[in-house]
DNA sequence: TAAACATATGAGCAATTGTTCATATGAATG
DNA sequence: CATTCATATGAACAATTGCTCATATGTTTA
């Protein structure tokens, strides 16, 4: 069995007064979790240089106006798009620069 | 049913042509995947000031050592988290200074 | 206002995932 | 070399998730 024995008190200590509260960390890690998955990240891509319909994301990507769809929501609820209606289509774009710098950060990070 | 007409065949072929490849895509969704639980979102803010070993950060996070472990072998995977020995214990640090970054541009846009 | 079109949404299913529990590995110590 | 300690690992289970299919909503146009 475990002896659950504190090798170095002072560290534990040291981390939970830093650690910051639960619920951010939380949030932080529901908004990678929407960065973490490769249609999303597709869809993020589709819409780096310019906005785009839902349909042209789906011809894009070849996939389901559906499945593109439920997805964009996910984006949306997370402030990572955002869009505008033009007609019977909506136009969907990246809602700030922060959508780019994680990419491109995260980008380095698998380029190695 | 859908007639997937394109509405904007231009945009659709330059989005075509700048997306990057398609392995590359899935590496980024896998590593942004590895952030995206707040169980390893705490691991790694536990190693952000100093490295520690495995039952400090379960004493820490008041979890299993079993459980810290495993998801240690994640990070460890995905080259987040380094290691070295030291007798019987493993002293776990963060691997590099994008691992902090990623953290810090992420809580940039938690935090609005 | 009825039909066509673009998008959104809900239910259901298969696949993935994080935890627990039990046990294995590997190093230090008597 | 047997025991103790720190960590790792495998199996199993519950919960979450992304897709499909069918249908609903909302806008334009004939």
């Amino acid at each position: 069995m475990d002896k659950e024995k504190i090798l170095n008190p002072d560290a534990v200590q040291r981390v939970l007064e830093e650690l910051p509260d639960e619920e951010i960390l939380y949030d932080l890690a529901e908004l990678f979790r929407v960065f973490g998955d490769s249609t999303r990240i597709k869809i993020m891509y589709t819409l780096f240089e310019s906005e785009l319909c839902v349909g042209d994301i789906a011809e894009a990507l070849n996939m389901t106006q559906s499945a593109v769809s439920h997805q964009l929501r996910v984006l949306k609820a997370n402030k990572l798009v955002k869009f505008r209606r033009s007609g019977k289509t909506m136009i969907y774009s990246l809602d700030d620069d922060h959508v780019r710098s994680i990419l491109a950060l995260g980008m380095d990070h698998v380029e190695e």
